[in-house]
DNA sequence: AGAAGCATCTTTGTATACAATATTGGTAAT
DNA sequence: ATTACCAATATTGTATACAAAGATGCTTCT
């Protein structure tokens, strides 16, 4: 039997609308922008057919605002909404742990999770934090929330997870890394949260990742607040 | 144009959204069932265009499930995934409650909260559950949170709950209300819950929304055990 | 000058034709 | 009988043309 590999993006539509939400998420396409079909559609080489269903996607993802026949704009946060995520992120990543921790994290995921919590401890173990070291921290701490997630096994919740953190900022690689302490405790939480799902906690679980997004809540207020006054 | 759009819906695109949302929930369209293009928008006397943007609204909301060049199906949830959702309506209705209560209620909600809790006492003081109640009941569940939810005032967090209760079957109107004394109790929880958010006290409005949802979800689970079983 | 009304233009919504992919059914080879 | 392959069909993806709603800017009336 020959297996047919499938690139996994088969669509124009879904090619556009990845584009399109890195353009978003990074910030190319500013809040608040108006998306125009046709001028959208021309820049990217494509007819408005698979550019409506992209922004269509990128609406219910919560990216896009949408007005019956006025058309799409670039969602803007104010900063309140952006530290509300993190209310969701806290119940919704507290489940996620929860259930991670009643139904088994497998051999395998558990022996990633300590190969990233290792990484983690090179980093920290030269007792600074580099400007070099934030990218790295960063896909670690995706990488973890990622396996949590991915045995808590509900694609529900995943997808809601999913939406959180695209919003753009509240990205767990953007949280800024120049507290090493900070950084430090935020590297703890995650060694408790490996214990806690291994002895199947799951309240403790869900307790650790609770705090955990708190923290990362406040670290995010504090720099939004520091940004408008300074 | 055999439909006719009614004034806050403008656009075909949305009517047919809503037809077809309301077909899945109620089953007429059966989990499991493939659904389309051509034949669907010619009973439904659209062309494909309108009908393509509902079926990709649904599948956002995850009543769809959508395979790139195959097309649309209803979702079928097994009874397992069907209980899971609780576990999201808990933690999602807990925090709505804990943002009402933060935020503070308006007197107005108050008001119509407390109308509401009237009305179900005068159903509940006949001291027995008549099949007609099931419906006036059911309405004020939903009321209830529903005010809940617009104090919480978060949009993400209110879409979020939007899909959780499309869900079929979960919904607040089709839990089963043969038991009085779970009712009473279900009740008492919605006038606890207006004592703590009037308090302003959070972390209880949380702890008893969880545990009311708990509750729904320990009904639902029996139910549809009894209904395998027997 | 300011507002209301209207014509014009722009933009989005819908229908339909065409292209690309998946499915189906049958044939031939083993 | 089973499998592989290919043609025929059905279904979805995309492009484009047309319709309808919104935005714009003018004129006109007060």
């Amino acid at each position: 039997m020959i297996l047919k590999l499938s690139p996994d993006v088969v669509t124009l539509a879904q090619s556009v609308t990845d584009i399109l939400r890195s353009e978003i998420t990074s910030e190319q396409l500013a809040p608040g922008l108006k998306l125009q079909e046709v001028s959208l559609s021309q820049r990217l080489g494509v007819s408005r057919t698979p550019l409506r269903a992209a922004l269509h996607s990128l609406a219910s993802e919560g990216l896009l605002e949408y007005q019956p026949n006025r058309g799409y704009c670039v969602r803007k946060l104010n900063p309140d909404r952006l530290i509300a995520i993190f209310d969701l992120r806290g119940v919704l990543e507290g489940l996620a742990a929860r259930l991670a921790a009643e139904k088994g994290m497998s051999q395998a995921d558990q022996a990633v999770f300590r190969e990233a919590l290792i990484s983690g401890d090179s980093i920290m173990s030269q007792g600074v934090l580099r400007v070099s070291d934030r990218e790295p921290f960063g896909e670690i701490n995706v990488q973890i929330h990622q396996i949590i997630l991915n045995t808590a096994d509900d694609s529900m919740l995943n997808e809601m997870l999913l939406r959180c953190r695209n919003t753009p900022i509240s990205s767990e690689r953007n949280v800024l890394w120049h507290d090493f302490s900070w950084v430090r405790r935020s590297h703890d939480d995650h060694y408790r949260l490996l214990d806690a799902i291994v002895l199947r906690d799951g309240a403790r679980a869900e307790q650790l990742m609770k705090e955990h997004v708190h923290a990362v809540k406040l670290q995010m207020k504090s720099e939004l607040e520091s940004n408008t006054s300074g």
